[in-house]
DNA sequence: GGAGGTTAGTTATACGTAACACTTCGGTGA
DNA sequence: TCACCGAAGTGTTACGTATAACTAACCTCC
């Protein structure tokens, strides 16, 4: 494969300016105050103008040994929440001067085979969201910077969570409160701490509360495994009247196996979901979820791994989140 | 700010493994056939092996000349059609050894700004989708080899398109077939080719039969912005039966406003999308939509941009769509 | 009038890798 | 015996940039 064409070069530049190639490093590296007169620098800047020049990137990063580049994983599956988080961590980085390359892991929520493979990028650092514990471990091998969005906070490294706990406990303050005793809770079938909490969190609730009931069921993020994951646990064992689900998604599923049932919601069953996605409000009744600040959480978490590029210790208070309460749930029958 | 950890060497390897760096380039570049005896390579993997050594990229990208990097622009705003467009990318792209880098410019479709200032990853190649010409031309100034998708076919270099044409075609047979004549277009308000191509084709459509009527009405990108759009339109001028949208979302946004005004999707309006995306069958009913195949538009903008990379032309045909008939669209009352 | 300071540059070097050109050495055919 | 060859490496260089270290004028002030 043959170059694609020949760029000009800071000595192209310097050649046609008629200086030394320091001196165009100087002035186009905003270096110059005090070392280069302002007419020689403007004539640096014209003579990079009319070549066109544009610095290599790859020498420039090999020189100063760092990219200002960092690498966000990201679940492949679950794109609209993560580019909310993408969009908040690109705020933040260019804002310091840095680029943020996305990497979308293919196997979705859950381990990822190495990114760096797929990212040809140099990088100084890298944020990875959800992934599960062999996966980071695969990263940590690389030595590079590393910050963990929705991970367990025992695990050794940096980590900024959102307060997932506590939008679990909402809910369920929220479904207990309209008087709801027999709960389903429709959970993400995907091996990641995020989805761990959600079920640790309703158990634990529903466990001081006597005479309820909860009972499980598992289904793959996608509205159609949900919808046949919900039917199946809504015809068989005792009747539940409302279903807790890891995810909007899932909700949009058991409002479809409710309708096939011939269930209202929310007057024979109350739903909720979270993440607060579009769909959220697109379906009918607009679904009562926990909303995530997507872009807060990608904010923070770019935040916390230029803290760890500084060599600072970053402090880490999970990120509130809070319940929106619509149509989807109501006082139980 | 301090470098993080200055991570080993080729040189470390060469050391730790008593032969020159020259053998270690060699050896882990799988370039040391008949150059290199196999116990001394693999002395090598396992120098390298223990010291954990990764290879420098920025320096690689230096010597090579090239990166084997490319960088995907979308728009930021339609994140689940883009990321099939990226899970086919990049599925051709690893084929070939290229990594794939996203870039959501944060215009939404568009014009981008320098795309380049915030993905500083050293790139071979763009491919740009759904930009406005004058963001094209930004991105032609870098001399960068580039491929278009969604965009107008006689500007200016390589572009690869889905026959979106043909798909509006379909759905106004469709709909025509089910007698309906009183159409109204919600188009996206957004700047870009592939939005002109649908306005255009509906409107050629119909001026060819005789009695029909074509309202539009223009609305940004979201549910909640078609919902107003929508019930403005359908509440002022003459009645329509059918509204063929630009998008999904928009489509969602029309059953909202439907809903509020009282009318029955399909029994007294129906209504097509565009796209396929989850939320078309999330929605009830279900969603007759044209399916675009996200991820083989990925897969044919890769391999158009690896053509041109090597210096060949690519042939570009169209990439087929097709209507997916659901419950949203029914006979004329 | 010359020590010291400022201005306006230049020269030289290193970053880590890949690959070309070269060397060394044991074998081999004529 | 010796020219030649292949195997198994090594020495060296260049990629394009940023910057430390140097230089050469010019100015200032006692």
């Amino acid at each position: 494969m043959p170059r694609a064409r020949t760029r000009p070069t800071s000595r192209d530049v310097a050649r046609e300016a008629g200086v030394s190639q320091a001196a165009v490093s100087l002035v186009l590296g905003d270096k110059w105050r005090g070392r280069v007169s302002e007419t020689t620098a403007e004539r640096v800047r014209e003579a990079a103008r009319t070549l066109g020049y544009r610095p290599n990137l790859a020498a420039r990063n090999l020189r100063l040994g760092r990219t200002r580049t960092v690498l966000l994983v990201v679940p492949a599956l679950t794109t609209e929440f993560f580019a909310g988080v993408y969009t908040g961590a690109a705020r933040v980085a260019s804002r310091h001067g840095f680029g943020v390359v996305l990497y979308p892991s293919p196997e979705g929520i859950g381990p990822a085979r190495d990114p760096f493979a797929s990212a040809q990028a140099a990088l100084d650092g890298v944020i990875a969201s959800s992934m599960a514990a062999e996966a980071l471990t695969a990263i940590r091998g690389d030595q590079l910077p590393l910050v963990m969005l929705d991970s367990d906070p025992a695990a050794p490294g940096t980590t900024v969570n959102l307060d997932i706990a506590d939008g679990v406990r909402q809910v369920a303050e929220h479904l207990l409160g309209l008087g709801h005793r027999h709960f389903l809770h429709l959970g993400a079938d995907v091996p990641s701490w995020t989805f761990e909490v959600r079920a640790r969190e309703l158990e634990a609730r529903l466990r001081r509360v006597p005479g309820s009931s909860l009972r499980t069921a598992r289904s793959p993020i996608s509205i159609k495994g949900a919808e046949a994951a919900a039917e199946d646990a809504l015809t068989s064992g005792d009747r539940v009247t409302a279903v807790v689900c890891d995810d909007d998604q899932l909700a949009a599923g058991v409002y479809k196996a409710a309708r096939r049932l011939g269930l209202r919601v929310p007057a024979d069953l109350s739903v909720t979901g979270m993440d607060d996605l579009a769909l959220a409000t697109a379906i009918d009744p607009e679904l009562t979820t926990v909303r995530l600040d997507a872009e807060l959480f990608g904010e923070r978490g770019m935040q916390a791994l230029l803290a760890v590029l500084n060599g600072e210790q970053p402090s880490g208070t999970d990120i509130p989140v809070h319940l929106e309460v619509r149509g989807s749930t109501t006082r139980v029958p």
